[in-house]
DNA sequence: GCGTCGTCCTGCGCGC
DNA sequence: TGCGCGCAGGACGACG
């Protein structure tokens, strides 16, 4: 599932293929999704961001090209299985595969996020100058819920998902059950570095493909970072750091893993399932 | 305003 | 072997 590094190496390998280029043409097997996208056909790309879990073709004439890959999506340069749409630029094509069909690709007047809450709302760029410790409490005192919902909410940090959660708040040793607004000073500190470290070293990795494939890099080669996993798809194996084991729970709806024993905090609250 | 839950969607694994 | 069921996930709207 497509988070921040995933999207990150995603944004990398397009870029040099699409900025300064023209979009010529969008062709799509879905009106009901992909038909407000065509406001971008005919345009420049000035500059391919990202934010967040957000990939951003921003284009001439005051319009954003904003892409979610879903959980499922991806950008490929050759056609996919599940391709759902071609996008084809000067001397490039890309195409969107979408096996689950949750990824988005939409064109707005560039910065109008009205239609994209999440987007509008979203918190600072986790690997930014603009994410520190002090910034982060402040955003993380604002949710009394869990600190893993707190988390895939993007409004305390953004480009979390399921996967990168998961490793962060192991790495910070802090329950993924405890309330998000209630973390010492030295807790949100802990978190703060660990939410960095665990995404650099994933994006420096290429992200994580997991065994379903749903995402690979835009040539069709995997990310490396699932080898690197201590927590995430580790039910019932031995803790790295304290030989506990890995137990998987439901919060918030999504499958959530940690080690009860290092991790501490509510564990003997916490439901468990699987 | 905030948190929770259901919905969308489809491939895959599992049990029968 | 083949069928049916449940699960996985991010975002968002409805609801309390």
């Amino acid at each position: 599932m497509p988070e921040l590094p995933e999207v990150e190496t995603v944004r990398r390998m397009l870029a040099p293929l699409v900025t300064g280029r023209r979009l010529l043409e969008i062709e799509h097997d879905d009106p009901a999704r992909y038909a407000t996208a065509e406001a971008a056909v005919g345009r420049r790309v000035l500059v391919l961001r990202r934010r967040g879990k957000y990939l951003i073709f921003t284009l001439e004439g005051g319009i954003e090209l904003i892409v979610h890959l879903g959980m499922s999506g991806s950008l490929r340069i050759s056609e996919g299985t599940h391709t759902r749409a071609r996008l084809e630029f000067e001397e490039a094509t890309v195409f969107f595969n979408d096996p689950r069909r949750f990824g988005r690709l939409q064109a707005v007047p560039t910065g109008d996020y009205r239609t994209l809450p999440t987007l509008a709302r979203m918190g600072p760029e986790p690997l930014s100058r603009g994410f520190t410790a002090r910034v982060f409490a402040a955003r993380l005192a604002r949710a009394a819920r869990p600190l893993k919902p707190a988390l895939l909410s993007q409004e305390p940090v953004a480009g979390l998902g399921n996967i990168y959660a998961d490793e962060a708040l192991w790495r910070a040793r802090l329950h993924p059950a405890r309330p998000a607004n209630a973390l010492a000073p030295s807790e949100v500190r802990r978190l703060h570095r660990a939410v960095r470290a665990v995404l650099r070293r994933a994006v420096d990795r290429g992200g994580s493909t997991l065994g379903d494939g749903a995402y690979t890099r835009p040539d069709g080669e995997p990310g490396y970072f699932q080898i690197e996993h201590a927590v995430y798809g580790r039910a019932g194996e031995a803790c790295l750091r304290c030989g506990g084991t890995i137990e998987r729970s439901v919060l918030g709806g999504r499958s959530t893993h940690f080690c009860p024993r290092c991790q501490g905090g509510q564990a003997a609250t916490m439901p468990t399932r699987g």
